[in-house]
DNA sequence: ATAGATTAGTTTATGGCGTAAGGAGTGGCA
DNA sequence: TGCCACTCCTTACGCCATAAACTAATCTAT
């Protein structure tokens, strides 16, 4: 989890909504680099090596200068992470319809955050304890907000939906970004790792099914389809998802029932 | 995010179901530690200080020692990890009564867990990617779906289940403890940060409530009661564990309305 | 044209981390 | 008694973020 610095924070909000600037001709040499390059070469290095691949020298390098080039342009490694966050979610699209009702637009929002997490699974890793309050993450919430007022709630209740869905739909991700990041740092595959472990448990920990019967019953339960090859512990994500969202559009229609009647 | 190491998996699951074996007299020097005593060195550690402050040195400084003096005992850092995690889930309650059906007993599994997640925030850093396969693990398992048999939902279903009520609970955990680390570590609290940040936002990011009304309208409602002191990003966490946790059971309820129906 | 100020980027250094390698001392057993 | 497995230490390596001091470039004012 990486926090940002909240060293100055005019400096912070100022490079988030890159107030330009720039205008006037300066002395010294020439910028080689920009805010944004730098913004860019991070989220390519985060994107193919992972977050804890992210080191200013990786970033540096990619951009062909040292670590410490790069802090001229941005205060510290927490304030470019920052950055990243919120230029990375200008990628989510904006406008979804209302004519269905908010069911399956909210679906659909969800279906789409999650790609994206999928597609930068670093962006799970930024603490979400402290907003960064960049334009972008306004404009998530603009949409998801957007699609949850069709629900008719009103806006203190909707406060809590509003946590619900994003915590579900970043847990969801979550895992099977976990999951997939555990295969690439350790280099063993999923049923690699289960083929070493599995006869071990038995070993150690024999008698699991007397001992933890629910346990037992419910991991032997819903074998995969024989032509399905996706790794196991991936396809638990899968399914959470999958059922975890409906009970959530559920239960969110429930709320709207009490409410109305 | 922590993960074990898949080094020696004999040794790992023989240290998580610690089969004896320390029985007969060996020569050298008699050990000083034990592995529990390492574990629970570490887990004090993380308690008092956080997850970012367990390092082998703080662990061994801690009961006397150096950082490789450990390793005698504790093949590695993330094995540690694995150890300290399974060992405070110990901690967790078994039995919960299923007299009143599963909604009360679910309500109050998981207001349980929420506590002791926020008892050991630390947990909540160690990755799901990959089962511990420890004994309480297996524990907090069969507590869960013990209770959730009492849906009578499937197996197949009930594995989607499971998984979105485990995530609800860390996601909703996680977000107060987040919240609390970012005023930890950075040493700011909600309020001063937000002081700071406000007029800046103004600054900066002028028109706000013209450019995402959806996200003005929700920010600005329910305030806190007078006499309520919690700080507001932990109360919006509480709000969502609160709703969340009503949206949640609401859910299931309807699963189960629809598999009997 | 030149001096001074300002800036981009480098090198170097500090103090953290996990842990590999090797050495010193301990104590049970042949 | 000597061996050797064992615990624990010191040292060292290569990472990390970043502070400080420096070089070199390029502007403005003289």
């Amino acid at each position: 989890m990486v926090f940002a610095g909240q060293g100055d924070a005019r400096r912070s909000m100022s490079l988030l909504w890159r107030s330009a600037g720039g205008g006037a001709a300066r002395p010294g040499p020439k910028p080689g680099l920009t805010v944004d390059a730098i913004v860019r070469a991070a989220v390519a290095v985060a994107d193919e090596h992972g977050m804890a691949a992210l080191s200013m020298r990786a970033v540096g390098e990619r951009l062909g200068r040292t670590a410490m080039a790069l802090y001229t342009y941005v205060p510290n490694k927490a304030e470019l992470v920052d950055l990243m966050y919120d230029d990375v979610l200008g990628e989510l699209p904006g406008g979804y319809p209302s004519d269905a009702g908010w069911r399956p637009a909210l679906a659909s929002w969800a279906a789409d955050v999650r790609a994206f997490y999928l597609r930068h699974p670093w962006v799970l890793q930024v603490s979400q304890a402290r907003p960064v309050l960049g334009p972008h993450e306004f404009a998530m919430l603009e949409t998801l907000v957007r699609i949850l007022r069709g629900t008719g709630l009103d806006a203190a209740e909707l406060r809590g939906v509003v946590g619900a869905v994003t915590q579900f739909v970043r847990g969801a991700a979550g895992a099977v970004a976990d999951v997939r990041r555990a295969a690439r740092e350790t280099g063993v595959s999923d049923e690699e790792w289960w083929f070493t472990r599995s006869p071990l448990l038995e070993e150690f920990a024999g008698g699991l099914d007397e001992r933890y019967p629910m346990a037992a019953w419910i991991g032997e339960a819903d074998p995969p389809a024989a032509d399905d090859r996706t790794p196991y512990l991936e396809r638990d994500a899968e399914r959470t998802f999958a059922v975890g969202l409906r009970v959530l559009l559920d239960g969110i229609a429930a709320s709207v029932a009490r409410s109305v009647g």
